[in-house]
DNA sequence: AAATAAAAACCGACCGGTTGGTATGCTTTG
DNA sequence: CAAAGCATACCAACCGGTCGGTTTTTATTT
């Protein structure tokens, strides 16, 4: 095998070990030894892939942002109407539900470092930014084509885009307490059938 | 003045001190010693008010859930119709932007907690569980009485409560983003009219 | 009221263990 | 051989927590 794809194995390695390491314990609460010997790795190996902690912390956020990107990418197919749209929106997040499932920790980890660093503020906002102008993107194009009424589509993606982050922090942090993806597909539903009885 | 005083000041001062010290710098980035020389006391008289930095944890915690089940006795007042009460119901998320501004990171660090520790765990999901029941139980009664049309209170309750976490943690994240007691606002109204077009 | 005891409140030096990070050297590949 | 890739030993800094001692308040006795 070619000493770069041993490289690369390492470093991936130590990536994955990380994610397992700092979704179960936490970012400050495991120590570089630890991943080390989860990834079967020295330390001199680990501080020649990564400059820092702190650096393979961000490595890994780049890597989900990524994975991020590619699904929304495929979820490109305007041609829809726009509450077809947004239910499609929905299988995104269930994917989110799915992919992450058990790590889903991780994402406290993320949101609690970006309120303290700035390079990891930036990366960790642009996706919530990213779905906001997304989904306004729809929700104006529905409303001009008439299959939705008439609001204001940047609070209305500011609702769903809360919805979902919620969704997603409830689930990690309780599991179990419900059946999140279908939690989050009714949720949709009732979003755009409204709560309030209609007069005939 | 008497110790009394003199004892639950010094110990407020603590705690109030470690507020500002988890909100910045986070509950592993403050050390205890830093925590005292805010509060102007000595390590002595840390270790002699809290057993240990976990328990003045759970202590702010403990704080802040009895500020919140103030609030929520205040909001008993069944009178009105289930919309007015789900509207009247997003003043206290306005209650929570206003007297938490700047100290919101520190629902990241409780969050944090919660999905290691099992104590913090519970008394985190605590007031999820309850604002649910609370929820539920109103959408369920205007169900009954006409004023909501029918749909499963459980999973509408779920997204209220959703929508209020995410907003709790953009907001955290990003105050400056948008007006999200304003957001909240327009949330609750679109969650209770419907973002589809009638047919007349 | 003075003296004394006892308890509460507080101080700050100190310790043991941990941790991120480094320096140096060995192996393998090209 | 030169460089990439990796291993081992080690360090300086930090941090939660302890401990003996000191001051201040309260209770008790004389």
């Amino acid at each position: 095998m070619s000493t770069q794809q041993r490289s690369e194995e390492t470093r991936s390695r130590i990536l994955q070990a990380a994610l397992g390491c700092f979704s179960e314990r936490g970012y400050d609460g495991t120590g570089v030894a630890e991943i080390c010997q989860r990834a079967g790795v020295s330390k001199g190996a680990f501080y020649y892939h990564f400059a820092s902690k702190q650096a393979l912390f961000v490595a890994l956020l780049d890597q989900w942002l990524a994975v991020l990107d590619d699904q929304v990418a495929v979820q490109r197919a305007p041609s829809a109407t726009a509450p077809q749209a947004l239910q499609a929106m929905v299988a995104l997040l269930q994917q989110v539900f799915r992919d992450a499932s058990g790590r889903l920790p991780m994402f406290l980890e993320f949101w609690r470092q970006a309120a303290r660093d700035e390079t990891i503020w930036q990366a960790t906002m642009a996706p919530f930014q990213h779905y906001h102008a997304l989904l306004a993107g729809i929700i104006r194009q529905g409303i001009t084509e008439g299959s939705l009424r008439p609001c204001d589509p940047d609070n209305a993606a500011r609702v769903i885009v809360s919805m979902a982050v919620g969704m997603v922090l409830q689930s990690a942090l309780d599991p179990a307490g419900s059946d999140w993806q279908q939690a989050a597909q009714a949720g949709m539903d009732l979003l755009l059938d409204g709560l309030v009885r209609r007069e005939p």
